[in-house]
DNA sequence: CATGAGTTTCAGAAATTTCTGAAACGCGCG
DNA sequence: CGCGCGTTTCAGAAATTTCTGAAACTCATG
């Protein structure tokens, strides 16, 4: 039983939701996971928020997808336990690989076929700005998979560096010069 | 009239648009303006993409909330002409930009509204999990804010580096020690 | 100030998404 | 096996979002 601040806590997350592309119950359990101390059943999220037992069933389903929530059980009991991870940085890259699954990489996937399957179905300006997109896709993508193999520890060392990080940054850009990085 | 190849790309972005929190007539106007060489005024986006004219006013409505398409005119037609940003990466700013506002600025605010307006209705944990949020999303946006100072040339420079950055990230995150750095 | 080219608004229709209760299913145990 | 406990599926109901046509509005021009 959520204390005031909770529920609001939680009513926050439901209608961030659909910004979100989940959508409201989904967002609910989620903030209700993510408070609680303790593994909870679906039973108890039922309660907690007063939806159907299987509108619970799919939202948590959806979290499973989303790899979101881990699965627990304890002992004696058939029960299905949910928690959210302990550490803020796991969630945070789960949210962002995920997103990018569902967000980019279809699309870079479009775009690599567009350009192999018709190369010249397009006018110049258009075959232009599809490659500078799936370029700057690429440029992004490759730099975030570089990114997620370092260690939690050393991205916060990154992250804390800030601002500084750009004096070592002069001159890089030359490499590869851009059309239009003026702009 | 778009190319077959066109046709899908537009097609495609329609698709994507529940995805990326815009409805699928808007993805398929960006699309259309985004490949298209010269401005549009809203009939010719009727009559690419068979919609009503109303929608497309509603649309070209939003995509200028989010910043997404500048406004243009000819000489000697009142009619509003639109493009997107000849720039790429001045899109990936407004996107990165716009999404911040709508999907983690609201939250920030509530979380920080709720810490300050009932410091006690919580239990430990769940007061715990609310700041660590809080304090994650005040890193990141902070270290987002110091990033989009940078100018496009030296932040191309740093996504080329890549993972060569992580070499001057050893022991930065000494600095202000993670809980659960290790997970 | 009346006209008309152009844009915006808006109420309802259409489409889509979300939610529910009921039924089906899965599985360990006596 | 068949019972009990728990989960999942699913078809239709409810809610929400998107889309449309018609009407209202704006404003430069004759």
């Amino acid at each position: 039983m959520p204390t005031q601040t909770e529920q609001e806590f939680i009513l926050h997350f439901g209608e961030m939701g659909s910004r979100w592309g989940i959508n409201r119950t989904v967002g609910q359990i989620y903030a209700l996971l993510f408070l609680s101390q303790r593994p909870l059943c679906a039973d108890d999220i039922v309660e907690a928020l007063h939806v159907s037992r299987s509108n619970v069933s799919m939202g948590l389903k959806e979290l499973q997808a989303w790899n979101l929530v881990r699965l627990r059980h304890q002992q004696g009991d058939r029960r299905d336990y949910f928690t959210t991870p302990e550490d803020m940085w796991e969630i945070v890259r789960t949210l962002i690989a995920e997103r990018k699954k569902r967000e980019i990489d279809p699309t870079l996937t479009k775009l690599r076929e567009l350009e192999l399957q018709a190369p010249d179905d397009l006018d110049d300006h258009a075959r232009t700005r599809m490659a500078e997109l799936r370029e700057l896709i690429e440029a992004l993508t490759g730099f975030y998979d570089e990114m997620n193999q370092l260690e939690t520890e050393r991205l916060v060392g990154l992250l804390k560096m800030g601002a500084k990080l750009s004096k070592l940054a002069v001159g890089a850009g030359k490499v590869l010069p851009l059309k239009n990085s003026k702009a």
